[in-house]
RNA sequence: UCCGGAGUAGCUCAAUGGGAGAGCGGGUGGCUGUUAACCACUAGGUUGGGGGUUCAAGUCCCUCCUCCGGAGCCA
């Protein structure tokens, strides 16, 4: 007898065949016994009729509870009535295990006791869903770079200083040395252009700020190209290519999920080139304007960029910020040195922030004047130094944060819901 | 760290300072096509901990704990 799987079920219309999976949700009328059965690919409504099957396989039906593991024996056929229009005309039921006290009901619960039971959570529907479309955005951000040519270059984890002397680090004991969990693997992103031309990494960052909010996570994935001979126009020019991309993808791919989560489309169908590019100097304008008290020179918050995100109908490139808010790794514009060759892209509908990168500080000399005036340790970017030495180039990247851009396409409130065990100030379990 | 909010049944929530309740979930029974099924019955509580005011505290005051999201920081 063939074994299916349910999303391949109407393959074996009219056949019987066995699904093994759990029990979603049950419904019963008098002889008869509606168990809906999912088995990652999908639900099913397996139907138990009391003329079908023996006495013992009815009254097991009665007793099965949430999420039992069973192996469903029966008849595929179309039925109207069934979702997915799909329905199984049960012969037999092995059960794996009998479960009677599943905590998560098909009826209403707080976040906070979804997420003590993430993993129990994610069979849930809504978190299929997401984390589906997380897959999906994955394989859209690889492909993208891949069919350009990208060599894919895993950077470290651990990292002996900061890339960014801001930000709070985990601090861990490398036999006896200090060593830090990666916040960003642009330097070595920038070593691999060096020696492959077109580059990207894609891997986890942590960082140990204590933020409370909905937009931080404290382990969160970074896709991060870095391209050799490539100014800052080249990298708004890939950053705008590749979030369309993304997009389309995503849109083309996942209409079922994007539904599921009952997001409006019609926002995300607008993603289409060209993105609308503005200089800091505009968008401090346009919160003026707006009635905020912004004041040149300062970096934008969450409210400035919420209301600059929903100034536009697309994600907006906002670039060239005083190089006094930005790392020590940017070149400065040549024609004018009080701001940075770089730029951060805000999705709309308020999302705000996704992606963060712009042109690095080429010049030897420079780079050397740089680090000291951030005070950062000289003996631990030797290395990285020696990039400018040997070869020097103009180059640029950027890093897109995975959960921020899926936590927008699917239209989520939270940032929490886009990582399948999110790591959050007070949650690293489970 | 600061500001604000919330802790009551397994879950989601109600309850003028005066009898601790509902819906869902669980259990029992009913219904031969259910769609988060429905109907009836039933069990289930140290109201986050401690202290105080009061004849009387889930409710008012103090304190501690836990959680939530906003600021800061950033993707």
């Amino acid at each position: 007898m063939e074994k299916s799987y349910i999303n391949t079920i109407s393959r074996f219309e009219g056949q019987v065949v066995r699904v093994m999976g759990w029990l979603s949700n049950k419904r019963s009328s008098g002889s008869i016994r509606f168990l809906l059965v999912r088995d990652g690919t999908g639900i099913i409504q397996a139907v138990v009729s009391r003329a079908d099957v023996s006495t013992a396989v009815f009254e097991l039906s009665d007793q099965l509870g949430q999420e039992s593991s069973l192996e469903v024996q029966g008849l595929v056929r179309a039925d109207r009535r069934a979702p997915g229009g799909y329905e199984l005309v049960v012969s037999d039921i092995t059960v794996f295990q009998l479960v009677q006290d599943y905590p998560i009901t098909p009826k209403e619960h707080g976040t906070t006791f979804l997420m003590d039971r993430r993993h129990l959570w994610l069979r849930s529907s809504r978190q299929h869903a997401i984390l589906k479309i997380r897959h999906g955005l994955i394989t859209a951000a690889r492909k993208f770079f891949d069919d350009r040519d990208f060599v894919l270059l895993d950077a470290p984890i651990f990292t002996p200083a900061a890339c960014e002397g801001t930000t709070t680090l985990f601090e861990t004991d490398y036999f006896g040395e200090r060593a830090y969990l990666t916040q960003s693997g642009q330097l070595y992103m920038e070593a691999g252009a060096m020696a492959f031309g077109k580059v990207y990494c894609f891997g986890p960052t942590f960082r140990a700020e204590k933020s409370k909010t909905r937009r931080h996570l404290i382990e969160f994935w970074m896709i991060e190209p870095e391209v050799a001979y490539c100014d800052l126009e080249g990298d708004m020019e890939l950053a705008e290519d590749f979030v369309a991309f993304i997009v389309e993808w995503i849109l083309h791919h996942y209409q079922t999920e994007l539904k599921v989560l009952e997001r409006d489309i019609e926002p995300l169908e607008k993603v289409i080139k060209p993105f609308p590019r503005i200089s800091y100097d505009e968008a401090v304008d346009i919160l003026k304007q707006k009635g905020g008290s912004f004041e040149w020179g300062n970096d934008f918050g969450g409210g400035d960029e919420t209301v600059l995100s929903q100034t536009f109908d697309r994600p907006v490139i906002i670039h060239r910020y005083p190089a006094s808010v930005k790392a020590f790794y940017m070149k400065n514009d040549h024609q004018n040195p009080d701001l940075a060759l770089c730029m951060d892209m805000l999705a709309p509908e308020g999302y705000g922030e996704i992606i963060g990168g712009g042109q690095r500080e080429d010049d030897l000399g420079a780079l050397v004047e740089k680090i000291k005036k951030h005070n950062l340790p000289m003996e631990a970017f030797d290395w990285y130094l020696d990039l400018r030495k040997y070869g020097t180039v103009p180059h640029a990247g950027f890093g897109l944060g995975i959960e921020r851009t899926l936590s927008w396409i699917c239209g989520l409130s939270h940032l929490r819901e886009t990582i399948p065990f999110p790591r959050l100030i007070y949650r690293l379990k489970p």
